[in-house]
DNA sequence: GCCGTTTTCGGCCCGACTGTTTTCAGTCG
């Protein structure tokens, strides 16, 4: 059994724990082991192998124990147990807002109630009410929330959450009373998508902000209003909560409602060691406010350095933090290239010279132009005789456009037997060759990770493109072994791409950390199909952020003459980045 | 179920909102 299985599981026990009311406590560890082992970028066999699972923050003896006979047998006999008394749908009752383990379990003892069609049909006709400690509103909060679980539920890509946000901070901007207002949650994680929308808003008096968001664009239903708390649900499901809270505490607000969840949970139990309380109000000695107006105050109060947002997700950051060890975060305007992008030659929909004057416009001082090989014939990819055709096109705009240089770029595929759609000959004329698989995605994992280590091995290969393949909440990655893969692409030098689409962003913030532990160098391509999709670079540089990444572990914020000597002795430029940092941090947690 | 420079037991983050409850439990973030 793989890792996000096995995460999948211990999930599974803690929600049927709950169910049974077991110690919170114990669900607790169970909740916290899973995300443990779904941040994890090596793999549980492994580490099982080697009795190295107890070195896991979180995880002793039982939680090693349990872990090893998932890995090894994929079944749990606790978790078999536990799915033999409790039925399977009272999970996807306690999914619908309003309903947690205790009123779910009660639904189903006093009306047999296993799942969301018989509670739906229960609501309608009104028995719901008739339990002890429901109502009628309750009963109605409980249709409207079955069904908004059965057709919405999903999370929002970034980029678009983007779109939201900015709307809706211009459209509170002007509300009155209202001094500062701004994005947390998530969103200002930067996470690759986004539940729902937290918004901070700083006030004396709330009612005209939360008015305002009453007035949005777009509300569907206000689904609570108090005094210092409001949320509403959008048309599209999308779900958008607003805290109003004083100017002294502004910053121990913006953390805390910026998180993540357990970012906040360590924040405040380190609070507490230092014999402080930390809420979003501020950090307290007794009932004196000690700090609270900024973010920066609040983290150093507890003695550490402001954390940047993409960090805070209890993956270490607080330890290195507190070592002085943050690391130097890579920015948008250290990004000197974009190495990945398409024109009307094949699937584009703008033309080579407007790609790259708009490329210039954003201040690079190189870009690669990268369009299909034949083999992706949907994207009208180019035999030999066209792609050099298209690269003589280059060196002619070269000769007019002034400020930034054009390297002669293809996207090969990665046919299905290991070979490359162009030949060789070809390839080594090509500034720069980025390698990508299409096309036969669902091999077998040995086949397609022997598929991708040909690739990386080639001596014309300067990088893999979207390595996994995954469209977010769409399509799965390719089954590779992607450990594999990272350390072979460290060993030959190769680059491998974070793709700055917004629904790829591949790779993801753990295999991004995972690379720059190896040594690998990771390059940022928006993979444009026109104009104004250059500006997804934005989107990689979060996840790069989201990494752990600096400037140095990126290969596009060289000057073209730093790119070009990495081209020709990667594996050389490759010993500059830090290497092993976060693992390092692992040895302060101990 | 985990954890320990307050260590092997007794803790485990903290507060807002809703509804039905007459003083607070359940849920959520």
């Amino acid at each position: 059994m793989e890792n996000p299985e096995v995460a999948r599981a211990l999930d599974e026990v803690a929600d049927l724990l709950e169910l049974r009311e077991a110690n919170p406590f114990r669900v607790r560890a169970y909740r916290t082991a899973a995300r443990t082992v779904r941040d994890l970028p090596e793999s549980l066999a492994e580490l099982s192998r080697e009795k190295r699972l107890e070195d896991l923050p979180g995880i002793g003896a039982d939680l090693a124990g349990k872990i090893t006979t998932l890995v090894n047998t994929g079944e749990l006999p606790l978790l078999r147990e536990l799915r033999e008394q409790i039925p399977a749908g009272l999970r996807e009752i306690m999914a619908v807002p309003g309903l947690g383990p205790k009123r779910a379990r009660s639904l189903y003892e006093r009306q047999g109630i296993t799942s969301l069609d018989q509670l739906r049909e229960a609501a309608r006709r009104h028995r719901i009410r008739e339990l002890d400690g429901f109502g009628e509103k309750t009963e109605a909060a409980i249709l409207r929330g079955a069904e908004s679980v059965q057709q919405t539920g999903h999370r929002v890509y970034l980029a678009e959450a983007k779109v939201y946000a900015e709307a809706l901070l211009r459209h509170l901007q002007g509300a009155a009373g209202l001094q500062q207002v701004d994005a947390a949650g998530s969103y200002r994680r930067r996470k690759e998508t986004i539940g729902d929308l937290d918004v901070l808003a700083v006030c004396d008096d709330p009612t005209g902000v939360m008015d305002a968001l009453g007035r949005f664009e777009g509300v569907a239903e206000v689904v609570a209003r108090g005094e210092t708390k409001m949320t509403v649900r959008l048309r599209t499901g999308l779900q958008i909560d607003l805290r109003a809270i004083p100017a002294e505490s502004y910053g121990a607000a913006l953390a805390y409602l910026t998180g993540s969840k357990p970012h906040n949970i360590t924040m405040r139990r380190i609070a507490q060691e230092r014999g402080l309380k930390l809420n979003e109000y501020g950090v307290f000695r007794g009932t004196r406010r000690i700090a609270g107006r900024t973010e920066e105050e609040v983290y150093a109060s507890v003695g550490l350095p402001w954390i940047p947002p993409e960090l805070r997700e209890d993956r270490g950051e607080i330890e290195l933090a507190l070592s002085g060890q943050l690391p130097k975060l890579l920015k948008l305007s250290d990004i000197r290239g974009d190495l990945h992008m398409h024109t009307t030659a094949t699937d584009g929909r703008d033309t080579l010279p407007d790609m790259v004057r708009a490329a210039k416009a954003r201040g690079y001082v190189y870009v690669a132009i990268t369009d299909h090989s034949k083999r992706v014939t949907i994207a009208h990819g180019m035999d030999a005789t066209r792609l050099r055709r298209h690269w003589r096109a280059m060196e002619r705009l070269a000769a007019t456009v002034r400020g930034i240089t054009i390297l002669k770029g293809v996207e090969v595929d990665i046919l299905e037997d290991g070979r490359l759609d162009l030949p060789d000959d070809v390839l080594a004329d090509a500034d720069y060759v980025v390698a990508s698989i299409h096309f036969g995605q669902n091999q077998p994992r040995e086949q397609i990770t022997e598929r991708m280590l040909n690739a990386i091995r080639h001596p014309h290969v300067h990088a893999i493109g979207h390595p996994t393949g995954r469209l977010i909440g769409q399509r799965p990655p390719y089954p590779l072994d992607l450990n594999t893969v990272l350390k072979a692409a460290a060993e030959y030098g190769c680059l491998m791409e974070l793709n700055c689409q917004p629904s790829r962003l591949d790779l993801d913030d753990i295999a991004v950390r995972a690379a720059k532990d190896l040594g690998v160098t990771i390059v940022l391509g928006s993979d444009a199909h026109a104009v104004e999709e250059l500006g997804f670079m934005e989107f990689g540089v979060f996840q790069a952020r989201r990494g752990w990444l600096e400037a140095g572990n990126i290969a596009n914020t060289r000057t073209l003459a730093q790119f070009r000597k990495l081209l020709k002795n990667p594996a050389k430029a490759g010993d500059s980045v830090s290497r092993g940092h976060s693992r390092q941090r692992k040895r302060i947690v101990r």
